[in-house]
DNA sequence: GGAATATCTCAACGATTGTTGAGATAGGTT
DNA sequence: AACCTATCTCAACAATCGTTGAGATATTCC
């Protein structure tokens, strides 16, 4: 009987541990920076290792493909965007208001809260990873957290895909193509804009 | 005194005539589909020239490098923007309406149309001259047609600004996200949801 | 101190990109 | 016919991409 412990049993391994000079997160930020400004094509190994002070085979070592990467910094957003269905909650005369300021504020925030977003964004015409999950947000997690609030209507899941579509046209307009009337605008003052119209799709009479 | 003619009068000259072949406009054609299908960065010269059954150097010569390929395309696609707006004139009352199934429309006729705005909306991403364009066309283009139907109000650039965005967030969502719901909607369906939303955008109060 | 393990750099690979120059081919003029 | 011009192909260039393997450096346990 040898005197090895079992492989499963008690590692108690030698050597250095994993993960003790931060340099992956230091490679997960620029990455998702990069991500964020140029998408998935548009952002290469090479500038986001050159961001982070690192060699690119380095993030490579760490993250093993750029793909494993990107699902690295899209497994952030997921995190990110379940803090939405929280703000939805509320009288029905108001959820258009209250949707409206929850997409827009998360834009206005912390880059570090608003990159992710714009990493799938972006990304979402190169990248069919970016793009289901954007579609899978939309369409399952918006209308989740949405339905709740409108129990009498039966096509939730249109109205919420509509609405969510055009508030993130909204975010294209303002933070990708820029334009101008949008960027100029605070974003209480496009609240008081657009907070009806998302009341109307989402409450509204669907007249023939 | 020489007999021949001045370099500038009457050039006459001899030899084979230009673009008797055809070539150019079948390039012209597989380059649209092609920045429509993947946009700017994501097609390249080589595609397109296989797909025109062409070799790669044809195309540049004819077009001398793919910014100024992309830039014969987006001029086909100024023009299919200058029929929106003939579609907007008509009573206050239905410009929501009149606004939304223009800009439906042309998603749903025919290929030739709407490749030309695929193109610009996706390598508006990773092109600064599709970006400059599609936010021209919001900004300027899109605004002088909308704002002579609201002669009594002073913020129609804000108002037209974010209905354009919301609108192309729509078709964002449908013709490229592929959202279920909205995929699986037909035109005049989606009208219905739309138009009283980009109505209230256009002509609503905007209450402080 | 060694031994083991993880972090990190260096150099290079094969593939693909936009682009170029030379030359072959086709069509129109005289 | 000879001549000119445009169309088109072929081969290759330099740059950049993701990716790989080997080796140097640092950290932890015995």
């Amino acid at each position: 009987m040898p005197t090895t412990p079992a492989p499963t049993a008690r590692p108690k391994r030698q050597g250095r541990r994993p993960g003790t000079s931060g340099s992956r997160q230091v490679i997960l930020d620029a990455a998702q920076a990069r991500f964020a400004q140029e998408g998935y094509a548009g952002a290469t190994i090479r500038k986001i290792a050159a961001d982070a002070g690192v060699d690119a085979s380095l993030v490579m070592q760490f993250f093993g493909s750029k793909d494993e990467l990107f699902g690295a910094v899209m497994s952030i957003t997921l995190s990110t965007l379940s803090r939405f269905s929280e703000a939805f909650e509320g009288p029905e005369h108001s959820l258009g208001e209250r949707v409206t300021r929850a997409f827009l504020q998360v834009w206005d925030g912390d880059p570090k809260d608003s990159e992710p977003l714009l990493a799938m964004l972006r990304s979402a015409i190169s990248n069919e990873q970016a793009s289901s999950q954007l579609r899978e947000f939309i369409q399952a997690r918006l209308t989740e957290a949405i339905a709740p609030q409108l129990p009498h209507l039966q096509d939730t899941a249109t109205r919420a895909g509509i609405a969510s579509s055009m508030l993130i046209g909204l975010v294209v307009g303002r933070r990708i193509v820029k334009v101008p009337s949008l960027v100029s605008e605070d974003t209480e003052s496009l609240v008081r804009y657009i907070a009806p119209a998302v009341q109307a799709i989402l409450t509204g009479g669907h007249d023939a």
